[in-house]
DNA sequence: TGATATATGTGATGGCCATCATGAATATGT
DNA sequence: ACATATTCATGATGGCCATCACATATATCA
């Protein structure tokens, strides 16, 4: 039964949404075709009318992951506390694309992959934006290296079956992140010492 | 035909090395019972000989992997430069357990996230034991921030399709971490309050 | 309003893979 | 040396899953 053109955008969109969640909960493998579907509330036969193949589903279901981060870095500090909180940590269907799913990507393919680097870029840019002090190229610097620290400390904690040593990586890197923050401008300006 | 003893024992370290190997380079789905069993020189029927189920070898390959790291930390400068070079970024068979399988755990079963978990455990210690600065709770913070920072460089720069990202954020991380490196000891003079 | 195009549902199909069943050959212990 | 246990090879098997084929109903457009 045929349907009309903006009901098929729609459930278009209801597929992404569906499976960049299950995607993020489960990692693309132990989500089947017909699981998205299902969840979008329909069969998988009509899957292939709306993707190409699973591959596609997976790198367009990617971008859109990426594509929904909503920005909330106005307040950096608050930012971070959210980002590194066990709640985050206990509910990837909902949370930082990068954390779920970069370490899926080395073994997909190359448009899923490509739709990463937009992502990471983009991201890079919102933070260093965000960073309070230092030049261009500081400031840039210190964003990939604290986005790495924050990517890195989720996924370590959601890789171990070990809730007090999970709790710890979030809370230290949590820490850290404020003990360089603060120090790190004094580098360039050993007066300041502010905060 | 059966074989020695000392034979068979040998031939599960050689599954366990396969595996391993083939894991960190193709993930866990990737990579099939027989897959390993033929890059041991054997045939797929032998293999629950050795292991209970596929899980199991997931299991003690991650623990295998974990176990054989080696520590080159007594230059901690040059062990960082090791761990975030593109070499290492494009040899994920041979590298850091952590940096590849940690984002596919969470889909696995609780013995392997229990090894990542040891594993991660004694990776902290080390760190914090090749620190100079700082007392020791400091020291396992910044050990716990900075191991973040490089697992999360690698699996960001493994995950895209775009060398020149990849390679900033590599470089930048690396950079990033030698800034906070040398200013974060300023810090512990006026945070004492905070333990 | 009628003809056509097409989105989706139902139902294969073909391949892959974890796991099991069985047999052959040989290490082990007496 | 003999009996036994056991390791590994060969060869199923059963289930799952991506993808395809076709039917059906209905949006779209003349």
């Amino acid at each position: 039964m045929k349907v009309s053109r903006e009901q098929m955008a729609q459930n278009r969109q209801l597929i992404l949404d569906e499976a960049s969640r299950l995607f993020r909960e489960r990692g693309f493998d132990a989500v089947t075709v017909a699981d998205v579907m299902k969840a979008a509330g329909q069969t998988h036969g009509g899957f292939y009318g709306h993707f190409k193949s699973k591959d596609a589903l997976i790198a367009a279901a990617v971008a859109h992951s990426l594509s929904g981060e909503a920005a909330g870095m106005a307040n950096l500090q608050g930012w971070m506390d959210t980002y590194l909180s066990p709640l985050h940590r206990d509910h990837p269907e909902q949370g930082c694309p990068a954390a779920s799913l970069a370490g899926l990507l080395p073994q997909q393919g190359p448009e899923a992959r490509k739709a990463m680097g937009c992502g990471l870029e983009v991201q890079i840019e919102r933070f260093a934006r965000a960073l309070p002090d230092g030049d261009e190229t500081q400031r840039r610097r210190a964003a990939i290296g604290q986005w790495s620290a924050m990517v890195g400390a989720m996924v370590l904690a959601r890789a171990v079956d070990d809730s007090p040593l999970a709790d710890e990586v979030l809370s230290a890197t949590r820490a850290w992140l404020d003990v360089v923050g603060q120090t790190a401008p004094v580098k360039q300006n050993q007066d300041r010492v502010s905060v």
